[in-house]
DNA sequence: TCTATTTGTGAGTAATTGCCCGTGAGCGAG
DNA sequence: CTCGCTCACGGGCAATTACTCACAAATAGA
């Protein structure tokens, strides 16, 4: 037993750790002692239990001003769920806060006993939402990607959202084997015919909920980053008024997605229908807001999670 | 209403600071200063969030159950130690797990530079503990054998449990060269006049931790497969009211000894006392749920090292 | 209005935590 | 076998956090 470590001993006793200090609330002296190792590694093991995400914090409590934010968001938009969280000023990233809210938000629906259809999409905030996940064990339900999540060059998957997905919370899961945007219509309908691909369409169309990512457009935008956009064509795009896009989808300004061909060669799954199904955009951050704005004027979404700056200014407009 | 509305803020900004804090990962300092407040205070709103509740920390890992059964249990018995093992439902060893979670547990008491007095008792959960001992040195400590490890015919030892552990961690050790049960009361006096035997005695009165197996009553007990004690005599026992034996003390249901004349035929080293000593039960399974719930009860023992799934019934009596 | 009591604040200080760095064990290549 | 590399460990120290105390403001009661 002297040489037991292994990578998962390891994780254990960091699920120790962590538990002793966050839950137990004892010192890291006083975990060092019952462990049997110095202060310094009780220090490690809590710190790799943090950056491993086994330990989630999350703030339950309605702060008065993000719920009157999202109240009148609510009203304003007509919207089946808002939430509201706080803004951090002084950090720049964009998942902070929304990635807890996201994951609490997919839990609750998950948590339901009735089987359901949850329909997901891509990108770095749900990423981020999807790493907060408990495992769970949710048999009953089907997970759909509503975008295509290979990369470009055919091989990476682009975001490993509905993977680890469904790897925490143990669910069948629809995958969509296609990059986001394909080259003409018909290679789309020749795509589309795909058995696994039929599927996804089928279940999409089903879900009763649907966690989407909210692009904004511009030279840096996700779809340029990642190359399935090349610049010249976004700005196109941008010219002919594009304000930003959920899984691919372009539209307006005014929330109408956009006639011209680039929507015809979008691989991804239709949005379901909003009115059976909720449709949660989560988003925050400068650099979305008009995306985000369009997209509550076009009713694209009738869910949103975002943060107190961002509610701010969907408000004000 | 003006009070109410105020404690509102209170609990608001407290959440504010607590989600800064805990989700943001900021330090108190810049919460203070984004919130205009002194740093003290700062202080004060995150340590309310946490009073009240309003951050809640989530451990996800396997053993997160585990440690939580174990908190319940040492509040449940006022144990010293509690160390609970995940179960394994598809081994029916008895001694998968904690045995390396004794070991674990005795390698801890005997890493102490101060010199010690360990007891240890005997069976197989206890053998299946030390045959996970590491190599160690301790000159310091010294082992004291709380049971008799003689055989009936005199000859082979009774599960070589001391020996094996003096030879792996190097320290003085002191057997009991007798069996567990004598044939009466005047033969255990006569007996325990022998110097070894009496050296013994001493060290187990004053002994700082014992590890000790916690044995089942029935037909096929321990004591009845090595032959110490008669099949009807068991069932005598058991009629008596007789749960369970710890080192041969036997005890019933609620953990008191039992006054008839086993116990007065016991040639084992009396219990050290809970107050002065650690005595720590390792033990696991169905068959011997009854025995260590009357051992908890009576405070036989005041320290556990077991599984999930038997925690989780001792919990529930 | 005055006073006793509670409540909140900041300063100071003790305790705790985070991080850098030197050390030494383990291990693979030469 | 030796060298060099990696990596975990623990010591030490600076940063951060928790606690105590004294005092001020607010509140309630006479």
């Amino acid at each position: 037993m002297a040489r037991r470590a292994e990578a998962n001993n390891k994780l254990d006793d960091a699920a120790r750790a962590g538990w002793l200090y966050y839950v137990a609330g004892r010192t890291q002296d006083e975990i060092a002692t019952t462990m049997g190792i110095s202060r310094q590694s009780a220090q490690r093991l809590v710190s790799l239990a943090m950056a491993e995400r086994l330990i989630k914090v999350r703030l339950d409590h309605p702060i008065a001003a993000c719920l009157e934010l999202g109240q009148k968001l609510r009203e304003k938009y007509d919207l089946r769920h808002v939430d509201v969280v706080p803004s951090d000023p002084g950090s720049s990233s964009t998942t902070v806060g929304i990635a807890e809210a996201g994951a609490a938000e997919i839990e609750r629906w998950l948590k339901s006993a009735e089987p359901l259809i949850v329909a997901i999409g891509t990108g770095r905030t749900l990423k981020a939402a999807i790493d907060q996940l408990p495992a769970m064990d949710c048999p009953q339900h089907r997970i759909v990607s509503l975008t295509g999540n290979i990369g470009l060059d055919g091989s990476a998957a682009y975001y490993n959202v509905i993977f680890s997905m469904a790897d925490a919370v143990k669910a069948r899961h629809f995958p969509m084997p296609l990059p986001v945007l394909v080259s003409s219509p018909e290679e789309r309908e020749l795509l589309h015919n795909q058995i696994l691909v039929k599927s996804a369409l089928q279940l999409g169309a089903e879900a009763n909920v649907a966690f989407v990512g909210v692009g904004e457009l511009g030279e840096n935008a996700p779809l340029c980053e990642d190359g399935f956009l090349a610049r010249d064509e976004m700005l196109k795009l941008m010219d002919a008024g594009a304000a930003g896009e959920i899984c691919g989808w372009m539209f307006d300004h005014d929330g109408n997605l956009l006639d011209g061909s680039i929507n015809e060669r979008v691989a991804s799954v239709p949005l379901p229908s909003r009115d059976t199904a909720a449709v949660i955009g989560m988003a925050k951050g400068e650099r979305k807001q008009a995306a985000l704005l369009a997209a509550l004027k076009g009713r694209i979404i009738n869910g949103l999670i975002t943060d107190e700056s961002t509610a701010s200014f969907l408000l004000k407009k």
